[in-house]
DNA sequence: TTACTTGCAAATGATTTGCTCTAAA
DNA sequence: TTTAGAGCAAATCATTTGCAAGTAA
């Protein structure tokens, strides 16, 4: 199942870098992987807590970190509301709600010959790019006025 | 000329809320008008405090809330790196350097049509959309490797 | 056994806020 | 004058880090 894919990638991950397999580095990307929505790192300290009572905030800050740089997990900074993660490892564009600040993975086809583009006219390597949506989610156009 | 400009729509455009032109609201529009770089508040309180001595960092977070507010000037997220500025109010896209930060704009067509494309799949309303590029500009190609 | 990791708490860095005095209108 | 705004410093918030104890390999 997909979850024993995540593992068994993760531990070959953590290898290759001389990192060790651990039981929270498991069960954040276990937790992460199984929402699909784009938790802070607060949020997911607080569901991660459920099965590790132990886990300390420090940890899954430092272990989403090693999460992203094996490509296991993305960030994603929806403008000022501090930093989210993303356990959907697919590249794929975001829509945010400006008002309650909710997160949806957005179906668009990737823009990826503008990277060339971009590259081409500024001298820039390795150019990669973020597109981000923001509006007002369908429950926050009733609400609106009421707080958040 | 361009600076009087702004300096009139800045009147225009606090009064309409009730706010007063004061001179730290007024140099701090002129100076970031005046580049073609995207400073962080800190930076530009530097820059603000050549002609204004006595002007404190959170009079300058203040007043760039209150421009952004008014469409005067432009925020922009460059992942992790802080909250950088841009006096250019015309829409357009960035390009930033992973290692040193460095921004800069970018003359690219938009995609306004995607706005509505987004917000026909998902009933959010009065999307928008944010597009940034990054990658290693061509100074840090070089000294990779060194402190940026 | 031997590092790498964790939990905890303290440190950091950016941004915001409370308060008193100053200055637009 | 009157009241919004500035300057200053303390407070806040998210994130990072140092260190002693815990645990993969």
């Amino acid at each position: 199942m997909a979850m024993d894919i995540s593992a068994e990638e993760l531990a070959v991950r953590l290898q290759d870098r001389g990192l060790r397999l651990t039981r929270p580095r498991r069960v954040i990307l276990e937790v992460l992987r199984g929402l699909d929505t784009h938790p802070t790192a607060e949020e997911l300290y607080f569901l991660v807590k459920q099965r590790l009572p132990h886990i300390s905030l420090g940890t899954v800050y430092r272990t989403l970190g090693i999460l992203e740089d094996l490509g296991l997990v993305q960030e994603l900074t929806v403008e000022k509301r501090g930093t989210r993660y993303n356990g959907n490892p697919q590249p794929h564009y975001h829509l945010a709600c400006r008002r309650c600040g909710r997160v949806v993975d957005l179906d668009l086809p990737l823009l990826n010959e503008l990277n060339a583009q971009v590259a081409a006219q500024s001298g820039f390597a390795e150019v990669t790019h973020r597109l981000e949506f923001c509006g007002y989610c369908p429950a926050c156009q009733r609400e609106n006025g009421s707080p958040p």
